[in-house]
DNA sequence: TCATACGTGATAGCAAAACTATCATTTTTT
DNA sequence: AAAAAATGATAGTTTTGCTATCACGTATGA
C-alpha cells in the first residue's frame, strides 16, 4: 500500500495563500473538513477551527477570505477530483454506454472507491457536499464569483458529462440541463434517503448509494435512449 | 376586479404569534419578502427588518423565533398556495395527462398566473424561492424540523405529484422521486438560466418560464410514457 | 366604566461571529 | 549570517442574534 499525494489544481482567486503548500494549510484542509461535518456550515467558524488545530484566527484568514471562500475551495477539490477519476477511468472505456454508466457511478460517490490523500479524508468531504453543495452558488455573489472563475471546474465537469450524453444520443436536446440534473440529483436524493425519506424511493435500509446510481441509471437511461428497455 | 383575501393554514409550530391576523404581522410577511430578495438571507436579518417597517427589533422576534423559521414560514406558505392551486385546477381536469401537464405548469411558476394576496408579493416570492429554497432543509436542524412538522406542505405537495404521476402510469417505479425531483430541477434551471448558463439549456434570453416547463414536460413525459413519442 | 391584560415601540445590553491590526518570534530563503 | 516570510498571541471593531425591561396605548370584559 503506497501513499502517494496528488495537487489538484485550484483556482488561485479561491485563497490568499496556497493551503496545499504548508503544513498550517494542509492542517487547515484536514480539519476544515472534519469540523464542517460535525457542526455544518452555520455553526462553523474560523475561531473554532484554529482552537481544534491549535493555531490563530487570524493565521487561518491569512489562508481564506472568509468561511465562503474556503467551503467553495473545498468544493472545487471535490469537483477537481470527480472529474480527473472520470477521465482517469474512461481512457480505458471504449463504449459511450459504459462510459457514461462508469460516470454515473462516480457522481453518486467518487469516494467510495479510491486512493486515499494524506490531507483529504474524501468520505468526510462527499458528505459535506451532499449537505452543503447547493450552498456553493445560492447566495448575492454568485455572478461576480462566476465571474472570477471560482465556478469554472463544476462547469467544466458539467461539460464532459454533457459531451457523453451526446456520445450516446447525438440527438438529445438537453445534454447539459441532464448533466447537471444528474449531479444535483444524486445529491439531493442521497440527502433526502437521510433527511426527507418521503421524497424519495432510495430508502435508508439497505445501500443508498446503490440505490441511487440504480436509480439516477434509470432516469438517464429512458432519456437518452426513448427506444429501447432497460437493461441493468 | 375583487380583491379577496385567502388565509392558508400553517403550522403553528412556526411562529410565536400568528402573522396572518395582526396588522403588523401582516407588514412583517410583506417587507421580509421584499427585504429578503433584495438582500439575500445571509444579509437579510430582524434589525434591517424593523427599520424597514418603522417597527421595533424586539417587537419581530414575538412573531418569528428567528430569520430561518420566517423563511420556513414563507415557503411553507408559497407550497401551500401551490397545492391550493394544483386542487383548484385539477377539479376541472379529467385526463391524467393533461393534469400532470397542469402540475409541471404550476411548479414552474404558480405566481405567473394568478390572483393577488394583499400582503403576498406571489412574484417576489418566487424568486426567493428559487434563490433561497434549498436552504429550507439544508442545515443541522433538519431531522427536529422534520419531526415537527415544519416539511409537511412540501411532502403532500410531491405526493401529490407522485400520485398524478401513477394515474399515468401505474408501473412507473419512482414517482416521488420524479415529484420531487421535478419540483427541484424547476427552481435549479430557473436559476441556472440566469446565473450559471453553462448549467442548462434554457436560455436567458427569451422567456426563461416557458423554456424551463417545456423541458420538465419533456423529461417527465419519456420517463413516464417511454414507448411513446412526444407530444407537443 | 374601571381595571386589567395585551400588543407595541423604545432603549439597553450581552455573547458570539466576522473580521483587522500589531508585534514579537520562529522558520525559511538566499 | 542577513533578509524575508510565516506564525502565534493579543487585542480591538463592527455586526449579528437574541433577551430583558419598561412605558404607553388600546382592546376586553366584569
Amino acid at each position: 500500500m503506497t501513499l502517494f499525494s496528488i495537487e489538484l489544481s485550484i483556482n488561485d482567486k479561491l485563497y490568499q495563500r496556497d493551503p496545499q503548500r504548508t503544513e498550517l494549510g494542509r492542517k487547515i484542509l484536514k480539519h476544515s473538513i472534519l469540523l464542517l461535518d460535525e457542526l455544518g456550515l452555520e455553526h462553523f467558524n474560523f475561531r473554532k477551527l484554529a482552537e481544534r488545530i491549535g493555531s490563530a484566527e487570524a493565521s487561518i484568514y491569512r489562508y481564506f477570505e472568509n468561511k465562503h471562500l474556503l467551503l467553495l475551495y473545498l468544493f472545487n477539490w471535490y469537483w477537481e477530483w470527480m472529474r480527473f477519476h472520470i477521465d482517469m477511468k474512461a481512457m480505458n472505456i471504449r463504449c459511450p454506454k459504459e462510459k457514461l454508466r462508469m460516470m454515473i457511478s462516480c457522481i453518486v460517490d467518487t469516494a467510495r472507491r479510491n486512493a486515499r490523500i494524506e490531507f483529504i479524508d474524501e468520505d468526510v468531504l462527499h458528505r459535506i457536499v451532499v449537505a452543503e453543495g447547493a450552498k456553493a452558488y445560492h447566495n448575492k455573489g454568485v455572478d461576480a464569483q462566476n465571474e472570477e472563475g471560482l465556478f469554472h471546474a463544476y462547469k467544466s465537469l458539467c461539460n464532459r458529462i454533457a459531451s457523453v450524453i451526446l456520445e450516446n444520443n447525438p440527438d438529445f436536446p438537453y445534454p447539459r440541463a441532464l448533466a447537471s440534473s444528474l449531479l444535483e440529483m444524486a445529491n439531493k436524493h442521497i440527502y433526502f434517503a437521510e433527511h426527507l425519506p418521503l421524497l424519495t424511493e432510495a430508502s435508508n435500509e439497505g445501500n443508498v448509494l446503490q440505490q441511487v446510481e440504480r436509480f439516477l441509471v434509470f432516469f438517464a437511461w429512458r432519456l437518452i435512449f426513448p427506444h429501447e428497455g432497460i437493461l441493468e
